[in-house]
DNA sequence: CGCTATCATGTTAGCGCTATCATTGTTGTA
DNA sequence: TACAACAATGATAGCGCTAACATGATAGCG
């Protein structure tokens, strides 16, 4: 028998209609077709028209997979971030996302869950959706990943801390930002002071904060003592740490909170038992977070700009992706002591 | 009269190298690398390991763009939720995500500030990008987006509230919520009840908690009272609520808030003024945030199970996905009446 | 030994779109 | 009138990958 040569061999991967389709119908080549939607300045109203009533009337989605492979763009944004459960990820994800959105873009988010494997393979897999850009929480990579993102040939953008970075840097300096808590905590005359984290081996900025707070301390002739906890920070462990504060220091004058969680749960199980704040025990946190600040006596702590940090940080990408260049490669979003009244 | 020279027109994408350079390089063909990738087993071990290391040793990074093209499926899920500040999205996204990216699915998130319209163009992007299935927050749509949804011929899971869903549906009912609560209430021998909401409008589902809640009154003799804020709910607006109910009605002896962060912002700003609670007025919430079982007085509110509702959600579709029959299209999560100390 | 089943790999032809260059007709202008 | 400049559209050839079918080699079996 004769064997069956190159014979068509149909495949059609969804039935939706086609740029293709369109086209004929309206009676212009693909190419005008795909104009139309991308370039509508470059094609006649008349024919630009017709070719809009088509697609309206097939129902017609572009397929933006097709697009982006025979454009080699995608208007997708990575951003890798470590965790979700945290209200201070979620702000500066909001951040970019209202200016990505609003830009066109699309974002693809990424969850580590504080595994820096598992952000080399989102990376990977984030590069392979040809993403325009990436934005990593943190400085933190793995060297594979840290070459992958050094050598992707577009804007790549670290946030939350700064220092030295692959490319654009947005964040505060953590380690200043201890330093101030710290000193504002010996100039109301605390001398006993302990800080208290949360998986500050995950969560490594609060130990740069823990080391700014040292610092000065130190500077002052006071020893620095932590405690870390094996939780991530919440109201409810919070409230065990003052308890634990109390029994196991009972010379503490004031606990430095890692973050507002920890902050405020101890601030309120201090009122139900009883525990004059800032009196007996001061507190003090970090975030900023509104809770914090809607409780009496309200929590003294460092508010971060993080829809800011956000905002800023996609700022900085699309102006690179608009081809401009680029002069400052790193902004300090700065921070804010709030004096509230628990210390 | 030579018409044209069909001459080869470079046009390199990217300079990323390609799964044809890998098979080249590790002297097989292209296929042969392709499966080596997405399906190992059909590969010979050693041919495997040869391209794996070609593949390392070019630092190739598939193109996922160009594999979802060639074979029209693309590993995406599509999640539109109508806001990112409130921590309720918050919680069902990541039920979602744990669950998806477990599976080997990337969310493409869309927000749609609770604009009906630009939920239709985010479902039409999201087609455009081939997404396996979409889930959206609610059952509104408008026309045009209900019927692409109708007819994407993929799943479709309508979360948060139960009703008549286009496909699958996992949430709760908020109607008998707002029963449940108010019957509580009624329990307690609160008799001069008023719902505060926020935005109901937008926030139909406390809306839908309302009826509820005057439905039970209304059976008892008692007439609803209704106050709807024009600002997103919040600690602060939850406070003001407070004085507004006090002045405007003093009659009132409960508030049955819309949502724990006015609720809990009510209950915080009581305790500063040294009201009562639940003496001289009683206050109730809905969500089981954690900030509000935290304080004390405890708050009477509604647990949703909004990381279950997710993870459920996720969990339905991948088994739509894997092609299994889906006996329940609709799930109710339910939800759990919490009697904290504030009712 | 002939025959089928299975494995490992290859050939060909797209997926649906856009970059690049080419072609036509129209207008401006010296 | 000649010619450049432009506006509108089209022809062709990919983007990088995989589906569908094909092939050759080896194994299994009565």
């Amino acid at each position: 028998m004769s064997k069956r040569k190159p014979q068509t061999r149909p495949r059609r991967g969804s039935d939706q209609p086609t740029l293709a389709q369109v086209a004929q119908m309206a009676g212009v080549s693909p190419i005008t077709a795909s104009r139309a939607l991308n370039d509508p300045e470059k094609v006649n109203e008349a024919t630009r028209d017709r070719v809009f009533q088509v697609m309206e009337h097939l129902g017609y989605v572009p397929n933006l997979i097709a697009g982006s492979l025979a454009s080699s763009r995608s208007r997708f944004i990575a951003v890798i971030v470590p965790s979700l459960v945290n209200t201070v990820f979620l702000e500066v994800i909001k951040g970019l996302q209202d200016t990505f959105e609003a830009a066109g873009y699309q974002i693809l988010l990424g969850n580590t869950n504080y595994d820096i494997e598992r952000e080399h393979q989102l990376v990977r897999t984030f590069l392979g959706w040809s993403c325009s850009a990436l934005v990593t929480a943190g400085l933190k990579h793995n060297p594979a990943c840290r070459r992958l993102l050094q050598e992707c040939d577009r804007p790549v953008m670290e946030v939350m801390e700064l220092g030295e970075a692959l490319d654009l840097n947005v964040g505060l300096d953590h380690h200043e930002a201890g330093r101030c808590m710290a000193s504002h905590l010996l100039a109301r005359g605390y001398r006993q002071p302990i800080y208290v984290g949360a998986r500050l081996a995950d969560d490594y900025r609060a130990g740069m904060r823990y080391a700014g707070h040292s610092e000065v301390l130190e500077a002052a002739g006071i020893a620095s003592r932590l405690i870390d906890i094996d939780q991530p920070g919440s109201l409810e462990e919070g409230a065990k740490c003052l308890e634990r504060v109390r029994q196991d220091y009972p010379d503490a004058d004031v606990i430095h909170f890692a973050n507002d969680d920890l902050a405020t749960g101890a601030l309120l199980h201090a009122l139900r038992l009883g525990i004059q704040v800032p009196d007996e025990i001061a507190i003090a946190g970090f975030n900023g977070l509104p809770l914090g600040q809607y409780i009496t006596p309200r929590l003294t702590t460092i508010l971060s700009p993080r829809e800011t940090m956000g905002r800023v940080a996609a700022e900085e990408i699309l102006k690179r992706l608009a081809g401009k260049r680029v002069t400052r490669r790193k902004h300090d979003v700065g921070f804010q002591l709030l004096n509230g009244k628990s210390t």
